[in-house]
DNA sequence: CTTGACTCTGACACCGTGTCAGGGCCGACC
DNA sequence: GGTCGGCCCTGACACGGTGTCAGAGTCAAG
């Protein structure tokens, strides 16, 4: 018979952690004296407290080790209990190897200029959004070539939602898609978030965009004649953290007033995934 | 100005967080109406916000994150987070990939067995000891061999601490080296842990046996005649478990009288390092 | 009997996040 | 102007595994 300090040091657990095993049923003591209180244990409790610590260190939760170790679960339960497991082990440490990398390239730019700069880009999930859209065609992806092409759709696109009684139900968006047929020149998508049925609406388009699993997105802050260097800062994080852009990227306008475009606040997304 | 739910979708963060920054400090709202306790960001905002994510994302507390985000902390100190933290990751990385071979032997072992046996080994750091010891030589590791070297050891070792008026202050405890010059010839010493200095004391040895960083125990039940298949188990999972064996093994008497053998409860370590 | 080491219970803390209850506010529609 | 659905408010509790503290009782050696 042990005390419950010699039991901890053989097991090489905290005498705390007897006592919570021993208030949730885990491991109770052999033997309580029914006076003081004190718990004892025997030698030949070792074997369960052995099995606790090696099923606990495998990341189960105590209530899944009570489980198998009074054995209510069959080896089929704890077969699933361990895919489970090594399921989410798994996943953390490809995240955790992720992360890594992305720590060693911060490290790598602190080193280099001193200070952490542009740390705004974020991954996302893009949910599917509905659009409605006007279309225009820019001789290149350059804003000085854009820009010409998107300003007056807007003010017409507003025009025409509201003829057919539609209004905006979120902030306006942008996206861009490459021209068939001619490398250089870019479609121009001009649009709002709306709730209404996609399918023409008089004379706007509505489009469903999809949603997107992963997406690289930065905060562009002043007017989009100025957004080259936010653009390069983003594309250098998707290289940098091991990613690939695919799809087409989206521009959404978080604040924007005709007045005031240096004032602006625009989110850049860029689907990316895996190569 | 985006309320709350607004805002949280946009900077995809649940309003529960966005409130819970408010509350410690870390990201405020642009205004808070009076009246209403209503909560307004501002597209701004969402710089800082993307900021916070991406220094959270990287494993930093949210303590850390204030601290680099209101300018508390310079590079320097941003760059000793990352260090530390990348030697967090690492570590875990290092475990979790460990428990994942262990999860999937034990995933093997259940395919194959249907059940789960011996599942009692735990990995310890052992403390130094102080024992006071009585040696002999045995033929070889056979437990018919140790047995009638080791068994009147202890009763003489007793004997001689009364003598000197020492007391045992743990358990009996037995490890074994080889002799030099003699290939099969064991060294057996028999000892009990004692609090006395090291040292010759009257007529027992008094050695100190040093901290081992890592040991692979099991618990044997029953008499140490019976301890192959235990010392089997436990060299099966070291070899499993991509450990190799390294010094002498140790046996801890944790239950055991003569009268009834077959109910001892011995310990038995084996220090352990990786190839 | 004294003393020091041990044990008892019960409580609080950590950290980041979800969830619930109970009540107030906003804006769109009639 | 009234009503209603959806949003927002605060405050609280929960999770899980563990440490730590306070205040009181107990054990065993001298």
């Amino acid at each position: 018979m042990f005390t419950i300090g010699d039991f901890a040091r053989l097991g090489r657990v905290s005498v705390r952690m007897l006592r919570h095993y021993d208030a949730i049923g885990l491991l109770r003591p052999a033997t309580v004296d029914p006076r003081s209180g004190y718990r004892y244990y025997r030698a030949e409790q070792l074997r369960r407290l052995g099995q606790l610590l090696a099923l606990k260190e495998l990341g189960l939760t105590l209530a899944q080790v009570r489980a198998v170790l009074d054995d209510t679960v069959d080896a089929v339960g704890l077969r699933g209990m361990l895919m489970l497991r090594r399921a989410q082990l798994q996943e953390q440490v490809a995240a955790d190897t992720a992360r890594l990398a992305v720590i060693t390239a911060r490290l790598r730019m602190i080193d280099s200029e001193g200070r952490m700069t542009s740390e705004n880009v974020v991954l996302k999930e893009l949910s599917p959004v509905r659009v409605a859209e006007l279309t225009g065609i820019a001789r290149s992806y350059a804003p000085t070539d854009i820009s010409p092409v998107i300003q007056p759709l807007y003010p017409e696109l507003i025009r025409r939602l509201e003829v057919v009684q539609l209004r905006p139900s979120g902030p306006g968006l942008a996206w861009y898609e490459p021209v068939e047929g001619d490398d250089d020149a870019i479609l121009v998508h001009a649009g709002v978030t709306v709730d209404a049925d996609p399918g023409p609406t008089g004379d706007v388009a509505v489009v469903a965009l999809p949603a997107v699993p992963a997406a690289a997105t930065i905060v562009h802050h002043g007017s989009m004649d100025e957004v080259e260097p936010t653009l390069l800062a983003l594309a250098a994080w998707i290289e940098e953290n091991g990613w690939r852009a695919a799809g087409f990227a989206r521009e959404l306008y978080l604040d924007y007033s005709p007045e005031a475009p240096e004032k602006g606040v625009t989110e850049l997304q860029i689907p990316v995934v895996r190569p």
